[in-house]
DNA sequence: AGATTTAATGCATACGAATGCGTAAAATAA
DNA sequence: TTATTTTACGCATTCGTATGCATTAAATCT
């Protein structure tokens, strides 16, 4: 059996609620006792019990992170790892476990935030899933459980108000574009795709606004919409060869439409950076495996990781902060060869 | 606050501990009075309040996931979220919970295995980090919590006696080099990888199993080795560019690598299937973006994930379950363009 | 019917830590 | 020195569930 804090009030010649007030580092202790009892604590690998801890403070030292059932493309699952790595390490150095589980239950169909609200399995949610429902919201909101959105924007964004952190797609959509025209390209292309969360039209967004702070003109017919996978990326290529004649440009809004589109343009004999410049989205790390290496819009991931973590422990630990932030991170461009070679 | 066993229990008029029986399926309670106590807790919504359960009955119905700090070059990271959602799904389907976490926390330096266990926060570990030390082996041995590894072959996996799931890698290498041999090849390089886990030894002893039965020669030339990633395959490639004369078909023990060697051997002027066969080893999405398409070892990461978590739980359920096993899953061939058409 | 077994339920306590409240000891003030 | 405040600690209870044991009610046997 592990080693209590009745074990050590006996050690100690303390009461139990001593040495509870020493372990947690409380101010009515003195400084004798507090070192005594630490000591022996130390001395016997002491480890407060979660889950009595749990039972008796209401706290449980765990944050529930709900993952996405699946996931959009290629690109999201090789993304996902280092999300998921940066928000445990975040997590872990302030004391946190983390629980991760999906919205629902496939097998029981049980809503499994609800279930772990209940059970007080977690102190809060960071949730990496974009297609919550609107229920589930409304019982989040309903008890005081702090949560918060992160990576993916809610699809609900506009109308509901929610704490969340993530990349500011709309400036990514803009500095993307905004790099294509400094380097003298007028009609540009850009592949979008239909998706739940929000990033995708906003990146349109930031794309139509310098367009227009460079006078340029935009109009529909230079907007394409592929399914956020290479196949997709492709296969818009291929069934608009014909609309390429006026373009110098494209900016696909992930790396791997990009790359889909810069082979079917290779098959077309058609050359990227020669002939046609691209960028992308995401920096994933196959831009680097085939030439021309993709330049293209970079995440900080770790970034927002540690900020989604922050804000969601300062929400657990006052209870009046009650006020929603949104909280947009700049991307970067990262440049490589697929616009040209000209800093 | 949270429905209670107390608050039902005033509501059925019986006592506490009949709620608890009730809840529990005891054999011991009348189906009347279970079937009225779990008609009210199902009108509340009642669910149990983990902790005192946890405390209580010593059981968390979490299991902990050890990841792997870094993973080993790309494929791993593609790879890994479908690890993960396997396992995931196969234990919330049983209805567990899962903690995921690093084997030691960066900041505090804690062992993280040590801290859950004495914590108490879980009842058993899948153990996804092959780099995990013999030291904490010991400590888990020596606690009675079961373990099990879980795809990746710890690298101790000859001296050591552990659980552990994974696929057959010997088999797998000797698949891919029979599929070469039958094809024709006689003189077939192999890209191997030195590796913290067993498996890219154990894929080198298939590959040289499947020569010697089919009664080809084998001697340490045809061996090289990268480090897993695509740029390491590539170099392989550029740097023993004399070496292929002699050669065939290529075996490259990793689709990345495989990948990186296509690359390099069609920068040479060298096409693939046409001048050289080649069958790699993963199964990644990627295999299916450039021509020529992969030939490749596919790896049941469902059914290994499925199996792992039923023999952890059986292992929890059953104390005197302390035979250790070896449960190794055969991989598949697909078969692709890379090592030309014909069945 | 009376005795005995069996089934169904309640009582009381344990699990381990946190915490409000009371109190003794120490420090300060009068 | 005595009165008063402050500091440091202990006592007792609480959190919600599980479970051994006692008890009552029902069923079976003689």
């Amino acid at each position: 059996m592990a080693i209590t804090t009745k074990d050590i009030a006996k050690m100690a010649n303390v009461s139990q609620s001593t040495v509870s007030r020493c372990l947690n580092d409380s101010p009515m202790i003195s400084e004798k006792t507090k070192k005594k009892v630490l000591k022996i604590a130390q001395e016997h690998g002491f480890q407060f019990n979660a889950h009595a801890r749990s039972l008796s403070a209401n706290r449980t030292y765990t944050i529930g992170v709900i993952l996405p059932k699946s996931l959009f493309g290629f690109e999201g699952e090789m993304h996902f790892r280092s999300w998921q790595n940066e928000l445990i390490e975040s997590l872990e150095q302030m004391e946190f476990d983390v629980i991760v589980s999906f919205f629902e239950n496939r097998f029981t169909k049980q809503n499994n935030i609800q279930r772990l609200l209940a059970a007080k399995k977690v102190d809060g949610f960071i949730i990496l899933e974009p297609a919550l429902d609107d229920e589930t919201i409304t019982i989040l909101e309903q008890t005081d459980i702090p949560f918060i959105f992160c990576k993916y924007i809610p699809p609900f964004y506009k109308t509901r108000d929610v704490d969340f952190v993530c990349v500011d797609q709309f400036k990514g959509g803009y500095i993307a574009a905004d790099h294509l025209i400094k380097q003298g390209h007028k009609r540009i292309m850009c592949i979008s795709a239909n998706h739940i969360g929000g990033e995708f039209g906003l990146r349109t967004e930031g794309f139509k606004a310098a367009l227009r702070d460079n006078n340029l003109p935009y109009n529909d017919k230079m907007l394409f919409y592929g399914d956020t996978t290479f196949q997709s990326g492709y296969q818009v290529i291929k069934d608009n060869i014909e609309a390429l004649r006026d373009i110098t440009a494209i900016f696909a809004q992930n790396d791997l439409m990009a790359l889909g589109a810069i082979q079917a343009l290779k098959e077309s004999g058609i050359n990227v950076p020669e002939d046609i410049a691209m960028v992308g989205f995401d920096d994933i790390e196959l831009c680097t495996f085939y030439q021309p290496y993709l330049t293209t819009v970079h995440q900080p991931t770790k970034e927002i990781a540690a900020l989604t973590c922050k804000r969601l422990i300062e929400k657990l630990n006052s209870t009046e902060l009650t006020l929603k932030q949104k909280l947009e991170i700049s991307p970067t461009l990262v440049i490589r060869e697929s616009c040209g070679i000209n800093l």
